[in-house]
Formats: structure tokens, C-alpha cells, sequence
DNA sequence: AATGAATGAGCCTTCATTCAT
DNA sequence: GATGAATGAAGGCTCATTCAT
């Protein structure tokens, strides 16, 4: 159909450019430039600007999810998922095409919400929490209490997102640091023995703050 | 004097409007509105909106630096050090005050640059990233090679900013956690055990792999 | 047509209100206002102020040219293509409608050039020059050295302008002078006639010194 | 006294910057900063800008006139006065210093007269008018009625200025001719010969226009 | 189903002027 | 006699949105 096609282009324009620029900074005529369609169409097709927003967002998810799933499933060894999980996460956030804008968008969205967060963290973020806290329980064993591992996802999900979060600074200040294929292989590997170290050890740190 | 009126009541509205809107989409308007001072004397004060953003960015630091200090000294032993360094990070970022316009400031001046980030790299960041990386270097100990140690200070850094990056989502996610001092102590703690425990096994890991 | 409707008029408007004030002075606000056009609409239908003034330009040339072709054509006798030149030059500057923009427009421009000059030169002027230089070419003889032609055609053009841009002073002094049509004709004559005896004589009279 | 260091530079810098710029363009701001004056100083010494744009026109008047008097006096011969007034009329709009301000904004006052223009034509123009009748008279003989000497003499007035007032055309079409000494004492060469050659046969043309 | 034209609110900036000292 | 600070009125431009077709 004709509107399916002005539609999904205009998905896909606005997605690139929002990503790169921001909610704000993106301008309706911009996207609807790129995506070779009339000013109007946007109000035509979606209403309004943020309303195009909130279908990328959801758009941009569920590719992201497709293309790197987070889980190889419960029956593979507790490491081997975690590693998993961490390099979807990393991949994500780092990778090209409509996957990549997914990234962007969560850190503008948990950064400076929109309405569209609620939604979001419903379908979205809660379930890779939810995700992630069992796979930190399956490495950390029975002496990982709840708040322990609680604790020890935030910690996990935190060095995930960091690298891409910060990468203006990182490019700056360790220009040893790449953000190609093997540079995010070799980051998700410090992930995982970082955080794997850690909570093998965890256990027995005392939490309180080693105050003597 | 005169001069300070204005001039520093322009900077404090600046400063709580931009980090809670943003750079863009705070006004000059709105600034002046809220330091009762006309629209012209951004121009007359700082020349124009930018400048104005960018001496708000030099004096959060430095009144964020000054507040919670990053450094007990190196007299200390690493330990403690580090736990100093760590509380306050993440006190920087969550503080009150002008203070507080910190952490968002940042947040916002790293995921989306303006000319201000080389400069507040060169101040701020670098000299926080080597403090961290020295911090690193003596906990961890003679085994942590330069690779190990660089990326074992990205991973408490990126512990120390997650917390607040994601708090709006953290709210959602996981009620229980709260962002009073308290709240922030425990968040403390726990980032430095778990930190701790990743380097002190870090160098055992086998980092391309992970698995003994 | 619609869109014929508010460009014309914006185009319109900017003419009168430009060539009276002068570029800077006339404000676009002031311009839509004429023009029952929003301030926007310049945008839409030019970009920016600059471009439409561009256009202004351009449009009271071709019709100045239009309304008052400067030359009857190479088959007439000289002092008549001569006459029809002068008379052209005086009426376009003095010319009621969007022609009479021209004479102002050209004035500021060439006093004041901003970048519209040298496209105006391309285009409207050099031509003229040229075609000046032909009929005073053809009126003065094979005696006159191409350095005479030159000077001699500045001296036919000057005066074609003088009557128009120190037209303030001479209201003010000659009150006699009239700005009618019956006035330009007889300044037409006199330009005619005494540019005539002027080229007649001038290959006779000793050009560095004057005296014969 | 310092109260005239102060004017006495205010009025420097606004001549320079004015006639270089226009009245409007021209900001209070660049003249006090380049007379090394506080901006209040415009309106302590001279009222407004306007008032300050008066004095700076008088002033340039009587420099003008000091540094190229138009007559050597009514006992040298008609060919002489003649030449030395258009010498000095050309040099006047070309000089370098304060005269040369004078060309410029007279060109600007009559194109665009505010209230000094009246003013400026008691004390400066008319003045000169009249002497240039006067020439005109002496050198076209008793045959020139007052009409032909009106018009003869706007003919002479037009040619000493339209070079000045066209620079930047001429600049552009006509490359060989240069604005040093050397081109305008052979400009005021060839507008001597032309006008003289000019009255010399006026008497003698058809004044009506030549038509058969 | 889709569009080119038009809108109005609002943004940053600029400037001559004035005030308080 | 002179000034740095402050003002208010614009100015050009931008943008999401809407209208008429």
C-alpha cells in the first residue's frame, strides 16, 4: 500500500534523526525530508511529533530485541547466559541500523522521560531487569540475598550501558578504547570476569562498609 | 556590589533551569524571569546564552568538587581511598543545592556534547579518570596490568553515575531503593564491596573467557 | 493561484517598503504587515530576508527594462539611439509602480553593495554599460579613443543619475526643477545636448590641460 | 581639558565608523569602544546619537572645505576656477582623513536625508551651488541663459560625483580605472574637457531636444 | 490518501538609552 | 565629569501545527 510506504519511511527517518539529534533538536521537517514525504504527513499519519516518537520507541525495541536476543534460554550453564545477556545488552546499544537507534532513544527517554517511559518500562526494561536479577541469582548461588542481588544486577547493567552512555568522554580521554566488533567483544569480556569475580566474592565482603 | 546581584542570580536560575530542561530547551527568558534580571543582560553578563551555560558548567564543578572532596590523600590506605573517592562520586551527582546541578549537567554534557566537553574534560573528567585509575592500580595490586586497570576504573565509574543516570527508571523498577543519604550510603557500600571483590579476583579470571 | 497571491504581495510590499528605507531599515515584520502575510511566510516563500530582497531586486529590474527599453536598435541613427538611452536611463530611475524601486534599490546597492551587487552587475548592468559605450562609440567617431569612449559614457551615465539620487538637495535648491514627466523631458534634452557638443568637441580639446 | 579628549575622539571614531557603515549600521557601542569612551558618554556629551551624528557632519564640512577650497578666487581665469573646483570636488568624496567622511555622508544624507540635511544645504551646498553657477556662467559667455547654466551646472556637479557614488560598479566594470591620485587627477582632466567642450556648443544646440 | 501554503507563538540576540553611583 | 550595570523594545528567524484542496 502507498501509506504503508510514506509510514515506514517516515519511521525510519525520524528514528535516525531523533536518535542522533534528540526530540527537540529534530525537526519535523528534517524527518519528513529524509523521508521524501510532505510536511503534513507526519500530523497525517501519527497526529503529532510525539506520538511518531512513541512508535519508534516501540518499533526501534522490538528490533533491538530480534536482533540481539538477550537469553540463550534456562537450560545453558549460568556464565554462559550472563555472557549472553551482556553482550545483547552492549550490542544494542552499540550496533547499526534500527537496532542502534533503540539505544539512543532508552538513554534520552531514562534520562529526560517522556509519557512514553511508563509504557516502555513496562514492555521493555522491566522484563531485562527481571531477566538479568535471575541470572546474577543462578551465578551467585543461595548465599546472594535479595538485596544482594539486586544490588549486584544494578551493578551489571550499570558497566553495560556505561561505555555507550559516556563514549564522548571515553573517545577523549582512552583513545586506546575502541567501539568497533572487537572492541565491544573485548569490553563484554571485562564485564563478565568483573562482575563474575565479584559476586563470587561478594558473599563474603561485608557489605555494611568494611568499617573496622 | 551590584554586580554580583545579577550576574549570580542569573547563574543560579541558569543552572536549575538547564539542568532540569536542558540546554536547549531551557529559555533566556525563563532564566531571567526566575533571577528577576531583563532578557538583555545574558548579553551584558555573558555575551550570550552559551557562555552563560558554560560558567554554570565551571562553577557547579568546582562547587561540587569543593563540597565532596574526591581525595582523602594518598596517606590513606587504598581501601578507604577509594571508598572516599566512591561516596563522593556519587554524593557529587545527587547533592543539593548547586551541587546538584551537577550530575544532571554532566549527564547531559556526556550523552550529547557542546563545545563545553573538551574543556570540561580537561579539567574535570581527565583529572578525576587518573585519580581513579591510581586508586585502582593500588587496590588492585602489582598483578592488574595498565588494560586491566583501565577497565576495571570504567567499571566502578560506570557504578557510581548508573544509579543516578537511571533513577527515573530505578524508581519504577525497584521501589525499595531510596535516594536519601541513606539510600546513597547503602549505595556506597555496596559498590565498593563489589568492586573490591572484582579486583581482588580480577587478576585470577581468566578475562578471555571467564570461565576457571 | 493562492501561492501567486502572497509572494506577489510579500514582493510587492518589500519593494516599496526597502526601496524607501533601505534593506536594514525595513523590517520583515513591517513587510508581511503590508502584505496581510504572516512573518513567517517570508521564510516559506524565500528562506530569508536577504533572498527576498534578491528577488525584489531582480523583479524591478526586468520590469524597469521592460516598461522602458533603452534601445530602439542598432538600425537607427546614432544621436536617436543616444536620446532613446538617456530618456530610458532617466525614466526608469523616476518611474512610477515596481519599476520605480529601481531607480532606488540600484542606488543603495551601488552605494552600499551587498552580495545581490555583483549578480546585478552581471545581469543588469554591465549590459548597459556596454550598450552606452556602443552609442557613444558611434556618436563621437573614429576620433575617439576607446580611454575617451570610456570617460565620456561615465559622463553620460553620471548625469542620467544625478538628477534622481541628489534629488533632495535639488528640490531643495532649483525648486524651478520638476520631477514630472514634462521635467524629465527637458533634463533629457539637456543631457542629450550637452553630452552631444561635449563628445563633438572633445577629440579637438587638449584632454590633460583643457586650455586650447 | 579631558571633557574635550573625550569628544574630541567620540567625534573621531563616529566619523570614521559611521561613514563607513551608515548611520543605523553604525552602533554607539563600536564608537565609544573605539574612542575608548564609556558607552554613556554619546549621550553625556552629545545628547543621542543623532545629535552626535550632526556635529560629526559639521565638522567633516569644515575639515573638507579647509583641506580642498573649491575657488581660487575670482581673479584667476574662468578655466582655472573651473578645473580647480572640480579638482577639489572630486579630491573632497576621495581624500583620505576626516575631509573624506564628508563625500561619504554627504552621498548618505542626500540618498537618505534626515533632519541635517536642511542644515547641511544653508551652510555647505548651497554655497557651492552657487559658485558653480557662477563658473559655468564665466566660462559658457553670454550666451547661456540661467536655465542653461542650472542645467549646465548639475551636468558638472553630476560627473565630480557619480564616480565616487559608483565605486563599486566601476570597481567591477571597468578595471583600469584606479582611485589613486593619479586616476582622479585624470578623471578631473577628462570632466573639465567634456564640460567645457560641452558649453562651449551648447549655445549652439537645439536645446528642445534635437528632434527633426 | 496526501499536500503545498500558511500560521502564531516563541527563540536568541541586538541596540540606544537610562539609572545609580 | 564619567561610568558600569541594567532596561525594554524590537528584529530576524524557527518550528510544530493546521488549513484548503
Amino acid at each position: 500500500m502507498t501509506q504503508d510506504g510514506t509510514r515506514e519511511r517516515l519511521l525510519r527517518a525520524a528514528g535516525e534523526i531523533i536518535s542522533r539529534k534528540g526530540f527537540r533538536a529534530a525537526t519535523v521537517r528534517e524527518i519528513c525530508a529524509r523521508a521524501k514525504a510532505n510536511v503534513a504527513s507526519v500530523k497525517y499519519h501519527f497526529g503529532n511529533k510525539r506520538s511518531l516518537y512513541e512508535e519508534v520507541l516501540q518499533a526501534a525495541f522490538e528490533e533491538s530485541i530480534r536482533d540481539h536476543p538477550p537469553d540463550p534460554g534456562p537450560d545453558h550453564p549460568p556464565e554462559e547466559r550472563l555472557r549472553a545477556f551482556i553482550r545483547s545488552f552492549i550490542f544494542r546499544f552499540h550496533g547499526e541500523g534500527r537496532g542502534s537507534w533503540f539505544g539512543r532513544l532508552m538513554t534520552r527517554e531514562m534520562f529526560e522521560p517522556t509519557e512514553a517511559l511508563d509504557e516502555l518500562v513496562r514492555r521493555a526494561i522491566r522484563p531485562m531487569s527481571d531477566l538479568l536479577q535471575e541470572m546474577v541469582r543462578e551465578v551467585g548461588g543461595p548465599d546472594l540475598d535479595d538485596r544482594a542481588v539486586l544490588f549486584c544486577g544494578l551493578s551489571v547493567a550499570a558497566q553495560c550501558q556505561h561505555f555507550f552512555r559516556s563514549r564522548e568522554v571515553v573517545r577523549r580521554i582512552h583513545p586506546s578504547l575502541r567501539f568497533d566488533r572487537q572492541g565491544l567483544e573485548e569490553l563484554a569480556d571485562h564485564i563478565l570476569a568483573f562482575s563474575l569475580s565479584a559476586v563470587a566474592n561478594y558473599r563474603r565482603a561485608d557489605r555494611a562498609g568494611g568499617r573496622p
